[in-house]
RNA sequence: GUGUCCGUAGCUUAGUGGAUAGAGCGUUGGCCUCCGGAGCCGAAAGCAAGGGUUCGAUUCCCUCCGGACACGCCA
C-alpha cells in the first residue's frame, strides 16, 4: 500500500508539473509547525534556485493550480516559500480504512525478496551469556524480524565461538582434574561414553579457571602457567586436526553448552534458525586459502599470509587482512571467510547483516573487502555491519555488578523482573504467581525497549530503575497502553458489542482524534525508514508517539458511553487499529504484551 | 602518534540544510460523579566553543576543547 505522504505528495507533484516545474519538488512532509498546518512542502524554495525565480511566486502558482483538489481542506503559500497544507478528515479516514482492511496493515512487501543472513548472538561455547551478549541478541533479533516483515527470506545464525584456544584450555583443565577418564587414555580403543562427563554448571567453572591459569592473574600476583598454556595450545591443535578422543570430548562440551544457550536465548525470546559455529567453517579453509594464493590475492608478510585491502579513498591506511598466522593457524577473519564460503554454497544470500560490537569495525572492513575482492561473495552482494555501542552503567563506565565483575545475563533478567514485580505488587491486588508471570513479560519489554530505543551505534546507559518504570518512554508504558485498550475491548464485548469486520471510521473535528489518525497513517512510512536504516529505535519512537496519541484521545473521549452507535463503532474500530499497530511493532521489537498488568 | 565515532535542558535521549530543536525522568502548577490516575493538560530549562560555505547551519566543511574506541598474527 502506498504511503500516505506519497499520496499527498502526488497531489503537490501534479501542481508543480502543471506549473512547468519538475515534479520532484512536490515532496510533502509532516509539518514541523503543527500550530500552522498538518503537512508542508518546501519544494518551492529548492525550485527557486534551479529556476531563478522568487520562491513565493512558485509556491503561489502551485497552490493556485491545485487548491480545489478534493483531498485538501486548506493549502496556502507562506513567505518565503512554504506551502502549508491541511487535509480533509475524509481523505485521512479513507486511507486508514484501506489500512485496516489490508492484511499487511499498509506495509508494502519487497518486490524482489532477498535471501538475508543475519549473523548475531555471538555466544561462546562453555561460557555463560553475560551482558556483553545482550545487545547483539536484542538488536539482532529485532533486525531479523524487521527484515522478514519487509518481505525478505531471513536466516538468523548464532555463529558460535566453538573453535579457538578456549577449547584447548577447557580440555587440558578438565584433563588435569579428571586424568582417569578414557578420553585421556592413549591406549583406549572402545567407544567413548554417550553421556557427558560434566554438567553445564561444572563446565562453566572450568573455563575461567583455565583462562586465569594460562594468562596468570597479575592483580592477585598469580603468575601465568606457561607449561599449561603450551599444553592447551597443543590440545587445540590436536582437536583441530581431528583427534577422536578430543573430538568426542568437544562434542560433549558443545551439546551441553548448546542446550543451556538455547534455554537462555529462549528466555530472551531470541530464536536462531541456524546454530552454526566457527568449527563448521574449518573444512572450507584449506581450499579457500589455496585459491587466495593461486589467484594472487594472498602473499607472505612477516611469516603470515595476508591480503591487501587498502583502497585509494581511505583516509587512513587499512592494514592488510591476515588470513593465516605465521604458525599456520587460522584466525578470526579466516573463520569468518570460511563461513561465507559455506553460506554461499548453502544459501547464496543477497544480503548479509552482521551484528557485533562497534570496536570490531576495522575487522569487518577488512573482512568485507577480502570477501568482495576475492570473489567469495558476488560483487553485488550487500554486506552490512551494525556496530553497536557499549552498555554502560550509571557512572558512564562499562556496566558491572556491584562487586565489579561481569554480570551474567540470567542475573540481569532476574534483577529487572524483580524490579517490575515489586512495582506490580505496589499497585493492585494480584496473586504472587500471577504477578511473577506478568513481571517476566513486562521485564523483557523493559529490558529490550530500554536497549532498542537508543540508536544502536551509540553507547547507552543501562538503568534498571528507569527501564522498569511504568511511566515515561519505557517498554512497560507501551504495554500499559495496549493492556488498557484490551481492557476497553473486553468491556465492550461484555456489553454485547461486536467488533465488526467491516471497519467504519468517521471523520472527526476533534484534535485528539485527528492526531491519532495522523499518527496511525504514518505506520508504513516509519516502518520503511526503519528497514532502510536498519533502525529499530525508530519503531520505539513511533509506538511511544502512538501511545501518547492514544492516551490523549482516551482521556478526552468517552468511548463505551458514547450514545451514537456509529460514532461508538468508529471509536472501537480506531482503538482496534491502534492496538494492532502497537502489537505489530512490539512483535518486531521482540517482546509481547500481557493480558493484564 | 594516526584514524573512526560522539558532545543536544540537572539527568536519559530523539531530530532536521529551512518557520518557534521534540520527548521522557526530575523540578513545578492544575485535572479523579467518567471505559484502568501506571493517566491527562500546563510551566521553567538545551544544540561544548570559534570560524567558514549558504538566502538560511544544531545538521555540511575547518579549527579547537572534552569523551569513547580502534590501530597485522585475540575473538
Amino acid at each position: 500500500m502506498k504511503k500516505f505522504l506519497s499520496e499527498l505528495s502526488q497531489i503537490l507533484e501534479e501542481g508543480f508539473r502543471a506549473c512547468g516545474y519538475d515534479a520532484s519538488y512536490g515532496k510533502v512532509n509532516v509539518s514541523n509547525r503543527p500550530d500552522l498546518c498538518e503537512y508542508q512542502c518546501n519544494g518551492a524554495m529548492a525550485a527557486a534556485k534551479a529556476y531563478k525565480k522568487a520562491p513565493i511566486a512558485i509556491a503561489s502558482a502551485v497552490v493556485e493550480a491545485i487548491k480545489d483538489h478534493p483531498a485538501l481542506e486548506r493549502i496556502e503559500a507562506i513567505n518565503p516559500g512554504f506551502i502549508n497544507i491541511q487535509v480533509k478528515s475524509e481523505f485521512l479516514v479513507e486511507y486508514l480504512m484501506k489500512m485496516a482492511k489490508d492484511p499487511e496493515c499498509g506495509i508494502e512487501k519487497a518486490k524482489d525478496p532477498m535471501t538475508v543472513i543475519v549473523d548475531y548472538g555471538g555466544a561462546n561455547v562453555a561460557k555463560p551469556l553475560h551482558i556483553g551478549h545482550l545487545r547483539s541478541a536484542v538488536i539482532g533479533e529485532s533486525v531479523k524480524r524487521i527484515i522478514a516483515k519487509a518481505g525478505h527470506r531471513v536466516i538468523g545464525d548464532v555463529h558460535l565461538g566453538d573453535w579457538g584456544l578456549q577449547m584447548g584450555l577447557i580440555i587440558e583443565q578438565f584433563h588435569d582434574e579428571n586424568p582417569d577418564l578414557p578420553y585421556f587414555d592413549p591406549n583406549f580403543t572402545g567407544e567413548y561414553p554417550k553421556e557427558s562427563p560434566f554438567t553445564i554448571s561444572e563446565l562453566e567453572t572450568i573455563y575461567p579457571k583455565a583462562s586465569k591459569r594460562a594468562k596468570g592473574d597479575p592483580k592477585n600476583g598469580v603468575e601465568a602457567d606457561v607449561e599449561f598454556a603450551n599444553r592447551a595450545h597443543q590440545a587445540t591443535v590436536r582437536l583441530q586436526s581431528g583427534d577422536p578422543s578430543y573430538t568426542a570430548l568437544w562434542k560433549h562440551i558443545l551439546s551441553v553448552s548448546l542446550a543451556d544457550l538455547k534455554k537462555n536465548y529462549d528466555n530472551l525470546d531470541v530464536h536462531f534458525d541456524l546454530w552454526k559455529g566457527e568449527s563448521d567453517a574449518q573444512k572450507y579453509i584449506p581450499d579457500m586459502i589455496e585459491k587466495f594464493e593461486k589467484d594472487g590475492f594472498a602473499y607472505e608478510s612477516q611469516g603470515a599470509l595476508v591480503i591487501d585491502v587498502a583502497e585509494e579513498s581511505d583516509s587512513k591506511e587499512i592494514p592488510p587482512c591476515i588470513v593465516r598466522k605465521s604458525d599456520g593457524g587460522a584466525l578470526y577473519a579466516t573463520s569468518d571467510l570460511g563461513t561465507l564460503v559455506e553460506r554461499e554454497k548453502d544459501y547464496h544470500p543477497d544480503w548479509y547483516v552482521y551484528l557485533a560490537d562497534k570496536r570490531q569495525a576495522l575487522h569487518y572492513t577488512q573482512f568485507f573487502r577480502v570477501a568482495k575482492k576475492t570473489g567469495i561473495v558476488p560483487a553485488d552482494a550487500r554486506l552490512d555491519y551494525i556496530g553497536f555501542g557499549t552498555m554502560n552503567g550509571k557512572d558512564g563506565g562499562p556496566f558491572k555488578t556491584r562487586e565489579g565483575g561481569v554480570m551474567r545475563l540470567e542475573q540481569l533478567i532476574r534483577e529487572i523482573n524483580e524490579a517490575v514485580y515489586q512495582r506490580i505488587m505496589e499497585g493492585r491486588e494480584v496473586s504472587e504467581e500471577e504477578a511473577r508471570a506478568t513481571a517476566k513479560v513486562i521485564g523483557l519489554a523493559a529490558l529490550k525497549y530500554g536497549d532498542l530505543s537508543n540508536q544502536a551505534t551509540k553507547d547507552y546507559i543501562f538503568d534498571i530503575d528507569r527501564f522498569a518504570s511504568f511511566e515515561g518512554n519505557t517498554g512497560p508504558y507501551i504495554l500499559y497502553t495496549i493492556v488498557r485498550i484490551k481492557s476497553i475491548l473486553a468491556k465492550y464485548a461484555e456489553q454485547g458489542g461486536q467488533v465488526s469486520e467491516v471497519t467504519t471510521l468517521l471523520p472527526s473535528t476533534s484534535e485528539s482524534i485527528k492526531n491519532l489518525y495522523r499518527v496511525l497513517s504514518r505506520y508504513n512510512e516509519v516502518f520503511e525508514s526503519a528497514v532502510n536504516e536498519i533502525a529499530p529505535h525508530k519503531l520505539c519512537q513511533y509506538i511511544f508517539e502512538l501511545s501518547n496519541a492514544f492516551n490523549g484521545f482516551y482521556h478526552e473521549t468517552k468511548i463505551l458511553a458514547e450514545e451514537d452507535e456509529k460514532v461508538r463503532a468508529s471509536y472501537i474500530a480506531l482503538i482496534v487499529l491502534t492496538k494492532r499497530v502497537l502489537e505489530e511493532n512490539i512483535e518486531l521489537l521482540g517482546f509481547s504484551a500481557p493480558e493484564k498488568m
